[in-house]
DNA sequence: CTTTTAGGTAAGTTTTGACTTACCGTAAGC
DNA sequence: GCTTACGGTAAGTCAAAACTTACCTAAAAG
């Protein structure tokens, strides 16, 4: 089920280089933050947002967290798109064939 | 060649309905805001920003602006969820081989 | 030529969200 | 036990984004 928050959490400069890096390789938060110029609480929050969203997930190693990319997450957004992409297709299709023009909703 | 505008252009409510209604048929401006309970200029400003992003086109009719969605902005966010996937999915095979982990990047 | 319809743009306000510092809990190591 | 390393959460600040009203231009209709 893919919705706005979804999207949001690749709306982000810092979100979406975080996501490309666990994508190359799971990673602890302080890892991941010693790339970054930005705090490592606020790389928490970031971690927080993409996790809501369903695009990361955690496991706990030790004194760390690792986070990882969830796949599924990334398939449902494809689906998605896959959707849009389809049903904009038919409306093309349609107005291609009725040339009347109708605005009415 | 997408990036974090593409993801913020489908991150806003409003736009996500926006979209998706002309996914199902293209609209004039006016037809359009009459579906929602903000401010013409507002929807003005939203097709601005999904225009930027190329998911949107135009088409002048008239006095009237018809809005389309540009499919291939929709393939192109598409073409970059692929890209995401499969490094994960090649990071995923890559640690489930080596089971040392190592948190050095 | 005047009027109406359609819609983009500017300026100002309010709401949201990204950051900071400060603090707290938990697991490992001595 | 105490201490250190690792991170999540709270509270407050500042900037960006989403609205509003007001205004202006362009095409069609009379």
């Amino acid at each position: 089920m893919t919705n706005t928050t979804t999207f949001a959490a690749l709306a982000d400069k810092h979100r979406h280089e975080i996501i490309q890096r666990l994508a190359q390789k799971p990673l602890s938060v302080g890892s991941l933050a010693s790339h970054f110029s930005i705090s490592r609480p606020a790389i928490s929050q970031h971690l927080k947002v993409l996790s809501d969203a369903g695009l990361v997930h955690v496991r706990q190693e030790g004194t760390r967290r690792i986070y990882a990319v969830n796949r599924q997450g990334i398939a449902d957004m494809r689906t998605y798109l896959d959707g849009l992409w389809n049903d904009a297709f038919a409306a093309y299709a349609e107005a291609a064939q009725t040339l009347s023009e109708k605005d009415t909703p």
